[in-house]
RNA sequence: GGUCGGUUGGCCGAGUGGCUAGGCAGAGCUCUGCAAAAGCUCGUACGGCGGUUCGAAUCCGCCAUCGACCUCCA
């Protein structure tokens, strides 16, 4: 179906990629845990799987995108003062634990919209999913690699060990990890400080906790997402995503135990989004750079110089692979607005693109042929959308000669003139998934007001009456709107 | 201390053995009443040292340096 080629982080190598069960796909992507607002390194990774989830429809698969929301509160840490995040956010905003879920969860959403995200096509919540984790912690016990203590459950890493290797996707391995662990205290129920918690019993005063063979509880973090990726794609899937940040423990801990239950690998391919810094630091509360993605779009952060929209982000993260640290900074930000036009502006040209006579330049046939090619190529290439995007520009480069041209793209075949056209368009929004922010694009008011404001404009420029249309040109820069005077025709641009 | 990953031109950011990345910024030119837009041309690069090779930004080794993870984290 494809030649698409993943970086695997579990081997370590780009490797081809072959579905399961083509032309079906499996595609799990761990959630946010819905306690808080998401900041933008969230949304970069989000917004990178959104790009992976559009490519792997584009190239023809039929894609279950199974995205989990985490709204059942995990510790805070796992020695013994754990603290349900739910919970104690619910104190301070005087909130059931599951309004903090909703209002967190809706908040989630509407970012993922303002980034022109397309919704996973299941998203599923820890708290629906109680019975299959409490079905999943049994059978662990039952096979011999979790025990239950005081109604708590936990995963016996050193158990696992023996059989099966932990520590295979961090590379990390077991005995160092117990040496770092040593001198952790509080967690004197565990037979090794390094066994993670399955199901946590709930004290008295605990809110959100479930009946279960162990007396009530709540289940432990990395629980969910193998019991929710089992239930939606089966023992085995295709492609497992997350931020660099879930590799280890959540990914490591989720192998053991998929792996504890059916006794093979639960993933093909298990792919890592970076991280985003800001002015070159980790985007963290304590040093005061992290950015909500509604400081970034209102421009009210004090680190920004202005607003920048959510496409211009989202280009951004685009122009970088994303396996890739990225650091965004004011510069950056205001690059991929100009890039981003550029290439909104080329789309629009392309759309009006015409074609009279046809006299073929082979090498300008040849350079579109190609570099529509390399589209593909590139994103077959681990979703390589930094390359991608090279080619678009170049593409965008003929598209301009041509408008430049009256509009005609006389110089290639008719077939490649198609070509360009839906490659281009296609790539452009629904791979890279951009959109057309702009208030003109859909007004038909400011539109005809507008023709008819370059129509007078015209008449006294024809007139060399240059004070009156410098005066409207001027004018309506102020306003945000500039005008451009092409060999035949004014067009106008919202900035 | 352990694990993993970086270090590319003024800035951002691809590239992994020979072939222009691309964008932004800068210089010049074309078009234009002027400007903007667009196009053309140009410059500057691969952290350091050593090795492998006909050939290294790309492979290997050492060093320097930055970062992530090892505790909740996208």
């Amino acid at each position: 179906m494809s030649d698409l080629h993943i970086y695997n982080s579990l081997s370590r190598k780009k490797e081809k990629f072959e579905p399961l069960h083509p032309p079906f796909l499996g595609l799990y992507v761990c959630g946010p845990t819905v306690y808080n607002d998401v900041h933008l390194g969230n949304v970069r990774t989000f917004t990178s799987f959104d790009m992976i989830y559009r490519y792997l429809v584009y190239c023809g698969y039929q894609v279950r995108y199974v995205r989990n929301i985490t709204d059942a509160g995990h510790l805070t840490n796992e020695r013994g003062e754990g603290v349900n995040r739910m919970e104690s956010q619910a104190k301070l905003e005087s909130l059931e634990p599951m309004e903090v879920v909703q209002k967190y969860t809706v908040g989630f959403h509407d970012v993922c919209k303002l980034f022109n995200m397309l919704p996973p096509t299941i998203e599923p919540t820890a708290t629906g999913h109680i019975i299959e984790q409490i079905d999943m912690a049994q059978k662990l016990i039952e096979n011999g690699f979790a025990y239950a203590i005081n109604g708590s459950v936990y995963f016996d890493v050193r158990a696992y060990n023996e059989q099966h290797k932990y520590g295979i996707l961090s590379g990390r391995n077991i005995d160092e990890l117990m040496e770092g662990y040593r001198d952790l205290d509080g967690q004197e129920e565990k037979r090794n400080a390094i066994d993670f918690a399955l199901w946590k019993k709930a004290s008295p005063a605990h809110i959100m906790k479930w009946k279960s063979p162990w007396g009530e509880g709540f289940p432990g973090w990395h629980l969910e997402c193998s019991a929710m990726s089992t239930k939606y794609l089966g023992q085995q899937f295709d492609i497992h995503g997350g931020g660099m940040d879930l590799k280890f423990p959540h990914h490591e801990c989720e192998i053991a135990q998929n792996v504890g239950v059916c006794n093979h690998q639960p993933v093909r391919y298990w792919m890592h989004g970076n991280m985003l810094n800001f002015n070159g630091q980790k985007m963290s509360k304590s040093l005061g750079n992290s950015i909500l993605p509604i400081e970034l779009v209102t421009g009210n952060h004090p680190l920004l110089d202005k607003a920048y929209s959510p496409m211009t982000v989202r280009f951004l993260f685009m122009q970088s692979h994303y396996s890739s640290e990225l650091d965004i900074n004011i510069k950056g930000l205001q690059d991929a607005e100009k890039g981003l036009r550029k290439l909104l502006n080329a789309v629009k040209y392309l759309t009006a693109l015409n074609q009279d006579t046809i006299a073929i330049d082979e090498k300008t046939e040849k350079d579109i042929i190609e570099l529509c090619s390399a589209c593909k190529e590139s994103m077959d290439d681990d979703f390589n959308t930094a390359k991608l995007i090279a080619a678009l520009y170049e593409l965008a480069t003929h598209i301009n000669v041509f408008y430049n041209e009256g509009k005609q793209a006389n110089k290639i075949s008719e077939a490649t003139r198609t070509l360009l056209q839906q490659t281009f368009a296609t790539y452009v929004f629904d791979v890279l998934g951009l959109k057309e922010e702009s208030a003109a694009a859909d007004n038909t008011v400011l539109d005809k007001v507008m023709q008819l404001v370059i129509d007078i404009r015209k008449q006294s420029r024809e007139n060399k009456d240059w004070a009156t249309s410098d005066k409207i040109r001027d004018t309506l820069k102020d306003a945000g709107i500039v005008i451009k005077d092409s060999k035949d025709e004014t067009s106008y641009e919202i900035s």
